[in-house]
DNA sequence: TGCAATTCCTACTAATTTAGTAGTATAATG
DNA sequence: CATTATACTACTAAATTAGTAGGAATTGCA
């Protein structure tokens, strides 16, 4: 029951932009100098957001990545859905996975449950609630 | 951020021994053959609730498990913790895995909050909520 | 007394997932 | 056209998950 690096990691890299929101594109040797992580991992990580439409890209010489909304405008969870996939605590309340057996399930409603308060929480906070700390 | 088939095999035990709480000791035997799960791979999740102290036992002939308090007293959170070990979301807010950096990290009470609707919610349910359906 | 049914304990293993590394192609800039 | 970036895909090592397997200890009953 863990958020995996990619989440972790996903999350630090918004915040790193987030703090450089002035400076144009941030290229990933500098998030990979800051955050010490390998500008290699640092990649798929951000091709996830990106993918997720979180991000505005410049490819080429001093190319680089930058926030494509104002920070407040993000919620912590679509960051860690991007990066994680979903955050379902178990494969029949996922999209993908659902169960065909809800109806006659004993533990469905209880699991669905859990996947909202999950859900609730971590879009009830932005990145800009994060920054302000 | 999944609940592993530990967790979720650990409360289908439960329920089966509440749903036979009048049976006295069951076995084994009789939760794989309902719940179609091997005894063997039974055992060591049945090992871990009863190591948590959910459970009465009888050894040998005749012998088995049951529940030694009313479904209302336990909680989800209980068996599932006892099952999975720990439900934190990410290391640093979990007990072993306790994060140093705690005070100078951005997103730790973020994961601190994360961890507590979790905990929560597993808690706010009990294993007679579940029956009711 | 001894056999059958059961839990208890530990070790092993196969499959999957996680956490990266690596290489090459594509794009932009000066 | 060299340099500095991103883009994409493939590969790999380590860790975790999801079991299997074997045998020892315990108890009830014929």
């Amino acid at each position: 029951m863990k958020i995996s690096t990619k989440g972790r990691y996903a999350l630090r890299i918004m915040i790193d932009l987030a703090n450089n929101i002035d400076n144009g594109y941030i290229s990933l040797k500098d998030i990979s100098a800051r955050q010490n992580v390998s500008i290699k991992y640092l990649e798929q990580i951000v091709s996830l957001l990106n993918k997720a439409g979180l991000l505005s890209v410049a490819r080429g010489n001093n190319g680089g990545y930058k926030l494509n909304k104002k920070p407040e405008e993000y919620t912590v969870g679509s960051i860690l859905r991007a990066a994680e996939g979903d955050l379902a605590p178990i494969m029949c309340v996922s999209e993908e996975g659902s169960c065909e057996k809800k109806g006659a399930c004993i533990t469905y409603s209880f699991w669905e449950g859990l996947d909202e308060v999950i859900n609730n929480y971590v879009d009830s906070k932005s990145l800009a609630d994060l920054l302000d700390k």
